[in-house]
RNA sequence: GGACACGUGCCAGAGCGGCCGAAUGGGCUUCACUGCUAAUGAAGUGUCGGGGUUAUACUCGACCGGGGGUUCAAAUCCCCCCGUGUCCGCCA
C-alpha cells in the first residue's frame, strides 16, 4: 500500500500517478478525507478512554458505597467508549480499505497508457533471417514433437487443456535451464529458495493481489489456500512482520517454484503449445533492500536477466511498461522479451518489477534506522523487487531461434555444460 | 481425522480480573573499575497509532499468537481461528 503521509504532501504527484495508469484519481482526494474522519474519530475514542481508564483505577481502590457509586457513574461512560470505538474502528477500516485499493506509485520516466504504450529501451541481438537460409522454421510444439520433448495431447488427457509433459530433452531441457539459472544466482550471492506454492490469503494480498477479483488465481476452496503464480509471493510473505537488518546490504533470494494460472481471460490466445500455460517452473529473484537502493538493484536484476539471456544466445529486446499495465505493487516494471521466429513477435520471456515500499507496507515488512549517532534508530518499510531468471517459456524462444532445416536444435553453448555436453537435440 | 497440553518482550521464563507494558535471569548498549581480556558494579534496552514540536521533549491510546465476547476493568475468564508439542488412528 502506498504512503499516506507522502500522499498528503505531495496530492498532484499521486493524482499524476493515477492518470497514467488510467486509474481513479478521485481516490486521492477521498483518502485524504477518510484519513482527517479517522484522526478525528481517533482523538474522541481515546479521550473517552483514558476518562474511563482513570475512573476504573477509582472504582479499583474504592470499596463498599462509594464503590457502588463509581460503578454506577462509569456504566453509562462505558457505554460511551463503545460507541466511540465502533466508530473509530468503521473510520480506521474505511481508510485502510480505500489505502489498499490505491496502486502503487508510479516512477519518474513509465510512459503512460495502457499495454500497447510501452517504450522500447534496447534491442539485442537479430532476429534470424530463416528465408535467406532457406527454410521454413516450424513451430516450438512441431520441433518439441519430433524432438520428443513436449506432449500436448496427454498433457489434455491427464489434466485438460494448457497441460504438458515435457518428456525427454524437452524435461532434460528445463532442469538444465533452471540450473543454469540458480548457478547464476548463486554466483550474485542470491540465497537459493524452494517455497511453498500453497499460501493464505494473507500472502496473497500482502504480495498485492486481489484473492476476491482476480480471476487468474487459482483457490483451493476447501483449505482456504491459494496456488501462486510465481514463488514472488511466498518470497515476500517469507519476511513478513519482521524487522530486517539491511545494514549489510540487500538481502537477495532466488526462489524456484512450479507456478500456476487459470489463463481465464486468455481464451483463445496462445493455444498452441506452451507459451501460456496453467502449470510452469519459474527461477525467480526477490530482493530486500533500503527504498534508495531499490533503482540500482532494479538495473542490477535487469543485467542478471541479460545475461541469462545472452548465454542462451537470444535476440530480445528491452521494454519499460507502461504504467497501466503495471500491475498494483510495482512502480516500474522492465520486461524482456525474445524474438519468437514462427510468430514474427516478440515474447516476454522475463519481467522485473521494482515494488518500492508498496509490498512491504502490506505485509509490514521494516528495517532498524540508523541514527545519526550511529545508534539504532526509527523503523521504516523497506523496498522489495523481483525478476524472472528462467521459466519454462524459455523453452519456446530457444527451440525455435536455435532450429535446424531438419528439426534438431542446437543447444546454446553455455548450456551444453547442463545437457551433459549435448551439443544438438536430436529427433526422436 | 481424534485426544491432551502449550503460545508472554531480543532469548529463557514468572504472572492473583484492577497495584502489569508486564517479575526474575540471560543477551545487548552506555558508563565506572581493571595494563589488555575476563570478572564486577550502575543505568538503559519493544512496536504501532493520536496530540504536540522545525526536530526533540512531553503527553494520551493500543498491543502479552490472531479475531470476537463477558466485565466498570482482561496477559489473566469464555468462544472461534492459527501455530507448536505429545499420544492414537490413517496414508504415502
Amino acid at each position: 500500500m502506498i504512503d499516506v503521509k507522502l500522499l498528503s504532501e505531495n496530492p498532484d504527484t499521486f493524482r499524476a500517478s493515477q492518470r497514467a495508469r488510467g486509474a481513479d484519481e478521485s481516490l486521492i482526494d477521498a483518502i485524504l478525507a477518510a484519513d482527517s474522519a479517522r484522526r478525528e474519530s481517533i482523538a474522541s475514542f481515546e479521550a473517552l478512554r483514558a476518562q474511563q481508564n482513570a475512573f476504573s483505577k477509582r472504582v479499583g481502590a474504592a470499596k463498599g458505597e462509594e464503590k457502588q457509586a463509581l460503578l454506577a457513574e462509569v456504566k453509562e461512560l462505558s457505554q460511551n467508549v463503545k460507541a466511540a470505538q465502533a466508530a473509530s474502528d468503521e473510520a480506521a477500516a474505511a481508510y485502510s480499505a480505500l489505502q489498499r485499493s490505491i496502486p502503487n506509485l508510479i516512477m519518474d520516466g513509465v510512459p503512460s497508457g495502457g499495454e500497447d504504450d510501452f517504450t522500447v529501451v534496447k534491442h539485442v541481438g537479430t532476429p534470424r533471417d530463416f528465408a535467406a537460409e532457406g527454410f521454413e522454421p516450424r513451430d516450438h510444439l512441431e520441433l518439441g514433437e519430433l524432438l520428443g520433448a513436449i506432449d500436448m495431447e496427454r498433457g489434455a488427457k491427464v489434466s485438460g487443456s494448457r497441460f504438458y509433459f515435457l518428456k525427454g530433452v524437452g524435461a532434460r531441457l528445463e532442469i538444465a535451464l533452471m540450473n543454469m539459472a540458480l548457478d547464476l544466482a548463486l554466483q550474485k550471492d542470491f540465497i537459493p529458495m524452494i517455497t511453498p506454492t500453497l499460501v493464505r490469503p494473507e500472502t496473497m494480498q500482502g504480495t498485492g493481489f486481489d484473492v476476491e477479483h482476480d480471476d487468474e488465481i487459482y483457490k483451493l476452496e476447501r483449505d482456504d489456500l491459494y496456488l501462486v503464480g510465481t514463488s514472488e509471493v511466498a518470497l515476500a510473505g517469507y519476511h513478513a512482520n519482521e524487522i530486517l537488518d539491511l545494514s549489510a546490504g540487500p538481502t537477495r533470494y532466488a526462489g524456484w517454484s512450479s507456478c500456476y494460472r487459470r489463463e481465464a481471460g486468455s481464451a483463445g490466445k496462445d493455444t498452441r503449445g506452451i507459451i501460456r500455460v496453467h502449470q510452469f517452473n519459474k527461477l525467480e529473484m526477490f530482493v530486500y533492500c533500503s527504498p534508495e537502493e531499490s533503482e540500482a538493484e532494479h538495473a542490477k536484476l535487469l543485467a542478471l536477466e541479460e545475461e541469462m539471456l545472452a548465454k542462451v544466445e537470444l535476440p530480445y529486446r528491452v521494454i519499460d511498461t507502461a504504467a497501466g499495465d503495471l500491475g498494483m505493487s510495482a512502480a516500474r516494471k522492465f520486461d524482456c522479451e525474445a524474438w519468437v521466429p514462427t510468430q514474427d513477435a516478440y515474447r516476454e520471456l522475463t519481467s522485473t518489477s521494482n515494488c518500492t515500499t508498496f509490498q512491504a507496507r502490506r505485509l509490514n515488512i521494516r528495517e532498524r534506522e540508523t541514527g545519526a549517532d550511529g545508534k539504532p534508530g526509527k523503523t521504516r518499510s523497506v523496498a522489495t523487487l523481483n525478476g524472472t531468471l528462467a521459466t519454462t517459456r524459455w523453452i519456446v524462444a530457444i527451440l525455435e531461434h536455435h532450429q535446424n532445416a531438419d528439426g534438431t536444435v542446437n543447444v546454446p553453448v553455455a548450456l551444453r555444460p547442463y545437457l551433459g555436453g549435448l551439443e544438438v537435440l536430436p529427433l526422436l
